[in-house]
This record gives structure tokens, sequence and C-alpha cells, in this order.
DNA sequence: GAGATTTGACCCGA
DNA sequence: TCGGGTCAAATCTC
């Protein structure tokens, strides 16, 4: 089989095995870790978990940077990580965040979820509702004056881009802003209603339900329309590694709420460890259909990062300064035994 | 004061 | 007619 990864990347791939494999073993650890409680139970306070998500984070961090041709150093990665996870723990703002922006409760440090296939079906559709539907004409119908305008809206007919179940409200990444709570028939629990916070300044169209579905254990349903046309550069960056068949659909690694502000000009990927949130999340999705894992830790660092490796090419819309990641591994798509080996590591 | 949340009103589809 | 989705004024929080 004649391949077409150029020399440079066939040289590497030995390293960028073993940085999975790494970042596997690490994870592993993490995960019974979590699993057992042992942190907890033996008195841990978390800097060991911390060490281990740092290890992973760069060991991943590191097989991106050889994918894209650039030598790395863990050592120095794990500092920036940790440079800049000290210092900033108790604080925290934008999505989740206390304070500002929509916090879909601010309770992420739930654990596991799981995608409907729907996602994967949908993902990418925009939403029903456009812009231009918003007419005076076809709005603003019967006596409803310009002031009051409430419920003037085309309703939404099919834009349903997935559900996700989780034990607690979940951050998700973007920033979110409520803008409606109903009560729903035959329903325990109020639907609450989010907007992209972009929704006006960016014509963001993306919107969520979210509702308890469940008291014990309790279930968290978070139902998706739309995708997500805005650009938040300060909360949201992914990554994304392109790199398989269509018919295979994508992997996907985001590295979200980065703060593409601090030295961004410089390396925009290692821009992405400036980030000061709260929550550290390692977020790993084998198949949307079949197979999630999520490992979530929730103490106090100010790294969240997500890698989320995703079935779903249209998920990603190279955005801001990791547009070029997606495009320089591309090229490799036809090398499938070297990714289902990647995949199966992951 | 700006931005987020709450909540009742309004509209649409089934 | 009813249930659900969205709007927007009022209220709250920082």
């Amino acid at each position: 089989m004649e391949s077409s990864w150029p020399e440079s990347l066939l040289s590497n791939r030995e390293r960028v095995m073993e940085e999975l494999i790494q970042g596997r073993e690490l994870a592993n650890q993490l995960s019974r870790a979590f699993d057992t409680r042992l942190l907890v139970a033996n008195g841990h306070d978390g800097r060991s978990a911390e060490g281990i998500v740092i290890k992973i984070l760069g060991s991943f961090v590191n097989t991106l940077l050889i994918l894209n041709g650039k030598e790395s150093d863990q050592e120095f990665v794990c500092n920036q990580i940790q440079g800049n996870s000290r210092g900033v723990g108790g604080g925290g703002s934008g999505v989740g965040g206390g304070g500002s922006g929509v916090s879909d409760g601010g309770s992420s440090g739930g654990g596991g979820g799981a995608y409907s296939s729907s996602w994967s079906a949908n993902h990418g559709h925009a939403a029903a509702i456009k812009p231009e539907d918003y007419t005076e004409e076809n709005s603003c119908r019967s006596t409803s004056t310009f002031k009051d305008r409430r419920g003037s809206y085309k309703r939404r007919k099919t834009s349903h881009s997935g559900t996700r179940d989780t034990p607690a409200l979940i951050d998700d990444g973007h920033a979110w802003r409520k803008y409606g709570q109903k009560n729903i028939h035959n329903a325990k629990h109020p639907r609450n209603y989010f907007r992209c916070t972009h929704k006006h300044d960016q014509s963001c169209k993306a919107t969520k339900h979210v509702q308890q579905v469940q008291d014990h254990p309790p279930v968290v349903r978070t139902t998706y329309y739309g995708t997500h046309t805005c650009r938040d550069y300060l909360k949201t960056s992914e990554l994304v590694l392109d790199c398989t068949s269509p018919r295979d659909s994508s992997k996907f690694i985001s590295f979200e709420n980065a703060n593409w502000l601090t030295n961004k000009q410089e390396h925009p990927f290692f821009a992405t460890f400036a980030s000061s949130s709260v929550k550290e999340e390692v977020f790993v999705k084998e198949d949307i259909a079949t197979t999630d894992h999520i490992v979530t830790s929730d103490h106090n660092h100010s790294v969240r990062r997500d890698h989320l490796v995703s079935h779903d090419l249209a998920a990603f819309e190279s955005s801001g300064p990791m547009g070029g990641f997606s495009s320089n591994i591309d090229q490799y798509e036809d090398d499938n035994m070297f990714w289902k080996t990647i995949e199966s590591l992951l």
C-alpha cells in the first residue's frame, strides 16, 4: 500500500504512536484514579491527578505538534500548562464561571454524557430559523405592536442537532444565554431554553434546551438545535484532526475556553494554554453512536481543555487560528491504517 | 450601568 | 385547543 504520508510524517509515525500510547496510559491511570475514588479516599489533594492530566495534555500536544511538523518538548508543554494553572484556580469567568455568561449552572463536575446518534446526522445543518424570516411582515402579525413582539417568531422545523444526557449540567464550551423556561406537560422539571450569546452580534443561530429528565440518579438532557456560526476566540478554540475519509468520519480535538489574546500572534497553539477557566476536562469521544469516554476533574484548575474526538466531519468549521491544522492533516486521509491505529488507541 | 436571568405574553404547529 | 418555543419587559447581579 503506498502511503500518501510525506517523509517527515512517516519518520514521525513512531513518535506519534509513542505519544499516543503514553497518553492512553496516562488517561487510563487517571480514569482508574477517579473510578476508584482513590484521590479522595487516600487523602490526595488533587495534585497527583493534575500531574496526570498535564502529562496527558502534554502527550497529545506533542503528538499534534509532530503531526504539524513542529518539534516539541513535553516538559515545556507541561510547564506551560502548569504555569497557567497557577494563580487562577479560584477565579474563573466566562462560560461556566461564576459571574458573566450563561454558566449552565456552572456545575460541570458531573462526568459522563452521551450524544445521541442524531448529532452526527444533523450537525452542520443550520437552524431552520433564519434572520430573513424575522421580517416585520411574517413575525408581527395580528395586532402586535413593534414594542410588544413577544412570541413573534417563526418556529423551527427540523434543526435538531443532537442530544446529550449528563448527570449534571455541563459546560460545553460555548457561551449560552438563557432566554426562557417552561413547564412541560407531564414533565417533572421545567425546560430551560438557551441561545448563543452571539445570536445578535454574530447572528449565531445555535440554541439548546436543557431539562432534567430523571431524579435518581439525576439526568440532565441537553438538546442542541442549529450550529454555532459565531467565532468566540476568547472562549473557544477548536483543533481538528480531520484525517480520515468522510466515510470513516473525522477526528477532532478541541481546546476550548482558550484565551487567544494571550500570545496568539506568536504561536496560536500554545496560546490555548492561557486559559483562565476553572475546570479541567478531558473528553475523548470514540464513536458518537457507540462509546463515549469522559474523564472529568473539577478541582479548581485554571486549565480546561476538551479533547473531543468525534465522527462528525461537519462538526468542525475551521475556526480561527487553528484552521491551518486541519488543512495540514487533510492530505493524509488515505492512510486509514495508521489512523485506525490511532483511533483504537484513543 | 451593562449584561444576564426571570417570567408572562404571544405565536405556531399538531 | 393545547403544548411548546420564543420574545421582551422587568428584575437581578456584578
